[in-house]
DNA sequence: ACGTGTTACTGACACGTGTTAGTATACACC
DNA sequence: GGTGTATACTAACACGTGTCAGTAACACGT
């Protein structure tokens, strides 16, 4: 392996200063450099395949030209696995338009929650994406106010750090309000999680506003609470069948509690959408799939890693956004199971 | 923003040299600190909330202590896009076993292919794991001779370079073996792709191998070739249906194409297992909750990912496998659209 | 002849760390 | 009392780049 070769050995190869390279490969504007010079310098960097170190780069300029995703793993497992390719996508989108790289960090059940902060501390990255933020990261709190930029995904109630997130609530309107709509009365909801996450209380509130709205009285014995996992959304399903006057239809939370959902109304023998109408929400893979093929709100991964990462780069650069909470909007996916077609 | 301590801080703040401070830190070994110096280095960095800024530690020392995931984006999104958080987790996984960070890079399709080059020749990264390579890519055969480390995921015939790869033959052959098991004596198959992936021209010849083992005669009129998608798999199967002697079991090499046959299946009225018995290839997180549950056949993608980190890792680290050409065994998933149950 | 400005470059410093070679002291050994 | 050795540290260099201050040559107007 031979040794690689640096602006010293293209400067000699060109037959000028170290610093001329620097002028002519960086393109550094108003300063004069002749055209045979230039040329004689680019010529000497080609010949010789010359890249410049970017550790010797960052090092000098104080910029990594690097963010990182921080990748919180916690009990949503399945559906956030889902949710990644797209939202990477976006992310990396983003960055490569602006010259950035991305460094992906998962941060592992058997980690403590702050793990990622060297990431910051050491220099690793100019900024950071955190997806899955916890209120109780003092390091994170610290690292805002000293002014390192963050931009989390998802919300954490009572700050204000800037962050990228969905429009729970009104995504869950459009749910509800496309079921009032094809004449539905009693509408039950199986919540995608427990109500301690930000998310779930927004989706419950949309359901709420969305029968308000269309004069319905609220009935709390129609609202169960899923966690996560299908398992979950079967259970739920399970409670409310076994209610004295049944729903018509049901709104869950979350596909991948609805899928527990559709097979308790499958063991029950309860057709979907002629006696139970359904409608999830996340639009994960699965659901186009499924029989009969769940109606859901869509949640727009791409665009919000894509969002968060130029929201990001933006503080980074200085340029000082006046809108630093990105709320995206969702778009309700009709398919089979709400019975519209 | 305060400016950030460096270790002149730190050594200045525990009355010691600069030198004592890395020596302290790092826990160089072979090297005496007494008791009391060294506590009082640790309470300085402490107390100044001291972290190394590695772009100066990746400069003087030569390495990143990172490793790069390069992710081509093929014409087999969807499949892949799916495999992705696996993958990944596997690589992040043992990249965070052994101390390394990982940069996650697509290749976007408007990209030049060998968009990535610059990760190696920038020193962006001690090495790469290749997703999808491209045989025609010559950047990549100069860098593996000039000895930088890479591995591939998927592999790439006529090389040596190191790879991890999936057995898809014995995989295909598990899946034939299997119908074959059940007294299916026509089985058709519809491939994953072209033959000029590897991998198809694999699943295929286990297929063949499987028949050939058994005693049954191969019918070039049973192989239909997929692309990839949904689509590709309807109409590989329509064609199959339109035989004189139709098939009473198929070998779909790609759920997802499966699908798509299954669709077909339905559309002609056709019962699955009962009329014609399917199995498909890769374990996509859909095809448990398809109607009928796809029968499959497992790719390991956390294994893939953690074996190719941990091999490119080793190599980095100049410890030479004896074994540079992973292939990992897959594993029959039975659910019901084989008709075992 | 003189000052001014422009062009085309270069020398030297700085970034923050790891590490080698070296120094000063203390102590043991015959 | 000289030699050798272990201990506890430090001074100085190196990594490869960006950039600021400076310089030499030359043109130009008066």
């Amino acid at each position: 392996m031979p040794d690689r070769p640096t602006s010293r050995d293209v400067a000699r190869l060109a037959g000028v200063s170290r610093t001329t390279v620097s002028l002519v490969l960086n393109n550094v504007p108003d300063v004069h450099i002749s055209p045979e010079t230039r040329q004689r310098v680019l010529e000497a960097a080609r010949q010789l395949n010359y890249y410049p170190d970017v550790s010797a780069r960052r090092l000098v300029s104080g910029k990594t030209s690097t963010i990182a995703l921080v990748w919180h793993r916690g009990p949503d497992r399945t559906y956030r696995d889902g949710f990644l390719p797209g939202l990477l996508q976006g992310v990396t989108r983003a960055a490569r338009q602006y010259g950035y790289y991305v460094l992906f960090r998962p941060i592992e059940p058997d980690e403590p929650d702050d793990a990622w902060v060297e990431l910051a501390r050491g220099r690793h990255t100019d900024g950071l994406i955190l997806s899955g933020p916890r209120s109780d990261d003092t390091a994170l709190l610290d690292l805002h106010r000293e002014g390192f930029p963050l931009v989390l995904h998802g919300q954490l109630p009572g700050t204000d750090i800037p962050s990228v997130d969905v429009d729970n609530e009104s995504g869950a309107m459009t749910a509800v309000r496309h079921l009032l709509a094809l004449g539905h009365r009693r509408i039950g909801m199986v919540t995608n999680a427990p109500l301690a996450y930000t998310a779930s209380r927004q989706r419950l509130e949309g359901y709420r506003r969305a029968l308000e709205e269309a004069g319905v009285p609220y009935d709390e014995a129609l609202v169960r609470y899923g966690n996560f996992d299908e398992e979950s959304g079967r259970q739920a399903m399970e409670a409310l069948l076994a209610l004295a006057e049944q729903p018509t239809a049901v709104f869950v939370a979350s596909d991948m509690v609805a899928i527990g959902a559709l097979r308790a109304l499958r063991e029950h023998g309860l057709r979907v959408p002629e006696d139970v109408a359904v409608v999830g929400f996340d639009d994960i893979a699965t659901s186009r799939y499924l029989t009969p093929a769940l109606t859901t709100v869509h949640v727009p991964a791409f665009g919000l890693g894509w969002s968060a990462a130029e929201l990001l780069i933006r503080i980074i650069e200085g340029d000082t956004p006046n809108e630093t909470q990105v709320r995206l909007e969702t778009e309700l996916v009709v398919r089979e199971s709400c019975g519209a077609r």
